[in-house]
DNA sequence: TTCGTTGTGCTAGTTTTTTAGCATGATGCT
DNA sequence: AGCATCATGCTAAAAAACTAGCACAACGAA
């Protein structure tokens, strides 16, 4: 499973922020939160998440600044895999497919350029 | 927000079984719940997802069968576009390494050359 | 110093999730 | 027919998630 895969929706919420921003204070996390609670909610949870493993904290200063345990490299390949194996199981060239169908706009000729790279790469490689 | 997004682990989980499988029974979809709960707990679950309009079912003889209502074309460019925001934003070709990296015994020379084809196809658009 | 702000520690409450159990109807076997 | 089996409808309760609020410490500005 997923290492996010056990938390509950608020708890993913949090953790996904984490992942996007690296680290966080309370009131950064909250601030991106869309539907956000109280600050005491958030503290909570965050402290939750810490107790699961799956945060900690350092003190920045005066206040606390939170950050997943879980490299974000790592994090990546689960999730990956997890989407993987959910949606395109047996037709991974389709996550690509909806790649560059989702992100068209935004990439750029140096993005496509290094992705035909990698997968040369993998050709040569795989043989 | 992912579609998923707002669902309760369990109910998270379920529809990801949904969704791998296309469809499936009450049975079929306890059956593959690692720390699966009782049934009542899983058909309980169903019916809410299918209150909340994530799941509908029809009935197969006696049985139920369940399925997602968004169609998975649809979903799955829902949960390319979560993942990218959540793990590689800025760096849409880095989701291509991770998923290199992570089947890579998987991916059969036939599959790469699509990806090849895909992104040479986009470049030819984008130009 | 005194006050307003910001942030943490704790504690308790409400709401959702998650679960089990019983009654009922259909099916197939003996 | 009588019985065991499988699946559903419903109800209720245990467990987890979610939230708020108060008290206290540190800081900066008036």
């Amino acid at each position: 499973m997923s290492a996010l895969g056990g938390l509950s929706r608020r708890e993913r919420q949090i953790m996904e922020i984490l992942y996007q921003r690296g680290k966080a204070s309370v009131t950064e996390v909250r601030g991106v939160m869309n539907n956000a609670p109280g600050y005491s909610a958030v503290r909570a949870m965050l402290r939750v998440l810490e107790e699961k493993g799956h945060a900690r904290h350092q003190a920045a200063g005066l206040k606390y600044v939170y950050m997943p345990t879980v490299a974000r490299e790592k994090a990546k390949r689960s999730a990956v895999k997890h989407l993987l194996d959910t949606f395109f199981a047996g037709e991974p060239d389709q996550i690509v497919a909806a790649l560059l169908d989702v992100s068209a706009t935004r990439l750029t000729r140096e993005e496509l350029d290094r992705m035909s790279e990698m997968i040369e790469e993998a050709k040569r490689e795989g043989n």
